[in-house]
DNA sequence: CAGGATCCCGCTAGATACTG
DNA sequence: CAGTATCTAGCGGGATCCTG
């Protein structure tokens, strides 16, 4: 198959990479990622149920498609199935399909989505730590502005 | 003013903030954070050219729009300063306006753009990082899937 | 249960033109 | 130089209906 000499061409230019660049390809990889859904399907993958509970860094328990239907408050099927889609052929997720009846879905995190789970964790507590600071500046500007 | 009565209402809801939820405003936050402008911008206030040149975290040098806009190549004017705009108003970049013929306007980081930028640099770095092996993946995954 | 397929609205991003 | 203003095309994303 032709995946060596494309995975080879890729060796070469492995430092290359510049998301500054319009052209880049990385430009488009940090426009995915930056993403709302991919966050939230992220950390909850990682083992976050929302607020931080006991468990710290509990293994990367596998979830199912309706289980994290339910933890992302308010998203659409079709969201979360593309978000899913594209985080799988991304290699960020496994998605692992059991053939009963009715069929059960699971979703887990590779290694590859634990090393980017680590940085959405970052976004989503920065979120949550600083909403307060966020709201008193936003009063400060209108206020200022109006 | 009110603002003391808001800040007091904020300060005992404090950790009350869930991204997870979908009516928090901490979820709102996290898609407006969870954007390629923002985080570009972050990183390019923060110091970065672009490939991590020799000074590791050189001091959040302000930067002028014009420049701002030759580093993230390919940026709208319209895109930029809405950029701007939200992140001054959230208190995360300043924006400074000497009367000068032309006027010369620079923006800077704030203490709380510091600590985003940490994050925003968390995921450009990682978007650069792994770009060849999600290329790899997303080949394997179409030739599967074809 | 876990989606696939469609329809369709809204709003956002981009292009263009103008200004203090 | 550093924007503002306006217009429009395109698509992101929700709602809805259907299926293995």
């Amino acid at each position: 198959m032709a995946t060596q000499t494309a995975a080879q061409r890729r060796e070469q230019a492995k430092v290359e990479y510049d998301a500054f660049l319009a052209q880049c390809p990385s430009r488009a990889l940090l426009d995915r990622i930056s993403d709302k859904w991919v966050v939230l399907v992220l950390c909850a993958l990682g083992g976050e149920g929302g607020r931080d509970e006991g468990t710290p860094a509990a293994g990367p328990a596998p979830l199912r498609y309706s289980e994290l239907a339910r933890r992302l408050a308010g998203v659409s099927q079709k969201m979360l199935t593309q978000t899913l889609r594209s985080l799988e052929r991304d290699g960020l997720v496994t998605r692992d399909v059991t053939p009963t009846v009715p069929v059960t879905v699971a979703y887990a995190l590779t290694d590859l989505g634990l090393s980017l789970r680590e940085v959405a964790q970052g976004l989503r507590v920065w979120a949550q730590a600083n909403m307060g600071e966020v709201l008193t500046n936003r009063d400060a500007y209108d206020a200022r502005t109006s």
